[in-house]
DNA sequence: AATTGTGAATTGATTCACAGCT
DNA sequence: AGCTGTGAATCAATTCACAATT
């Protein structure tokens, strides 16, 4: 009997030594789509579910859907479809949802503060746990401790910080940036409009209100 | 003399009947980014750029930035590179950056309060003009005004608005959504975790602040 | 000599088509 | 019969290599 859960490709690469295909990036972006689809269909007490109709939910073709599963293991059942709740654990592990990450964030200007106040993230097992700011002010507004830049190295080293969100003036931003991954930040979610320069070992994403608005004004005719 | 401006394919075309090829949407983005540094090479009385300049600034290798331009034209000069201005100008009327689009904002919650006081829009084109809730309350700490639902379709039809940012709570964004489209938008960026569907016609693109997290939590090991 | 513009080659992602389970 | 998993085929994007131009 060969283990369901391990990918076909596993038996071929330990005879040809191959290395296993990983996953496009753009398929872990899906990943958290499904997952939010999946989060929804168990709340409705839903329990089998198949690739087509969970494709269509999270909007793309059923064989994409298949393609970026498959990645991962054998996770449904021929058939039948997926079970809903197995394949939320299973993408949850693999997204890391399930390690309650800390994440800090710097710069607590309009953007930054709207963040700290948006509870969006606690409930996808993500907690800003500490702001920072160069001049940390009204700090009683908030629910999270709001400390000088000073404290940061510190902060991160204490809590095994690896995450940092970084909302500052685009004008700083590559300074802090170097700080943080001075001091051991691994993954960063930037909202200034730069270009970050970081080693290939720290991820960086970049969301760009402007560009995105730029983007769209160009489809519309 | 050939048109200097004119793509390659223009000549081809007339001929053979061929579509023009479309540049892709990522190419899009990145025009975004070349206008960015574009700007900021204006302000430092910078007047040729090469290729490879240029794209180091933005992150990307320079054959990809001669293919990215080379959608919209013959914009360098062999040997000297590209003029700062006129790629600045001309990447800016592709964007649609030049006509200034009036913009609205669907759902002011936190976030949405938040993109209302954040000034980086104005700079690059575009301009909050109203905002809109369920129940508008504290209107006076904005300088646009806020809106009750009810006045949607008429502002959109008076002030003839394309373009709407959408922060509303994930379980009104679909119906929200179907609002805006029945009365003539026709691109959002939306911000509300989920995927919307729309008509063909409609563009939209989301911005998604969990799934950033969670795809960069995937990454750290 | 420097640097763009662009076909050709390559790499990557998506979709098809169907074999293989349940 | 229904639906997944996956190799092969297609489609799209990126990079290479070099001719063309200043």
């Amino acid at each position: 009997m060969i283990d369901k859960t391990a990918p076909a490709w596993l038996d071929r690469d330990l005879v040809s030594g191959t290395k296993p295909p990983s996953p496009p990036r753009k398929a872990i972006y899906r990943l958290s789509i499904y997952l939010r689809c999946l989060q929804k269909l168990r709340d409705n007490r839903v329990d089998m579910v198949s690739s087509a109709a969970l494709a269509k939910a999270a909007g793309v073709k059923s064989t994409q859907l298949r393609k970026d599963l498959a990645y991962f293991g054998q996770l449904g059942t021929r058939g039948l479809g997926y079970n809903v709740e197995a394949l939320r654990k299973m993408i949850g592990d693999v997204l890391g949802q399930n390690r309650l990450q800390p994440v800090i964030l710097v710069g607590v200007g309009n953007l930054g503060s709207a963040l700290l106040r948006y509870g969006g993230f606690r409930k996808e097992g993500f907690e800003i746990t500490a702001a920072f700011d160069l001049l940390p002010k009204a700090a009683g507004q908030f629910t999270v401790p709001l400390l000088p830049m000073g404290g940061l190295a510190d902060y991160i080293l204490k809590n095994n910080v690896k995450m940092a969100i970084l909302t500052v003036p685009a004008i700083n931003a590559q300074s802090v940036c170097n700080e943080l991954v001075a001091h051991g930040i691994q993954a960063i979610l930037n909202f200034s409009p730069t270009v970050l320069e970081t080693p290939e070992n720290v991820v960086v994403n970049s969301v760009d209100l402007a560009v995105e608005l730029e983007n769209l004004s160009y489809f519309i005719r």
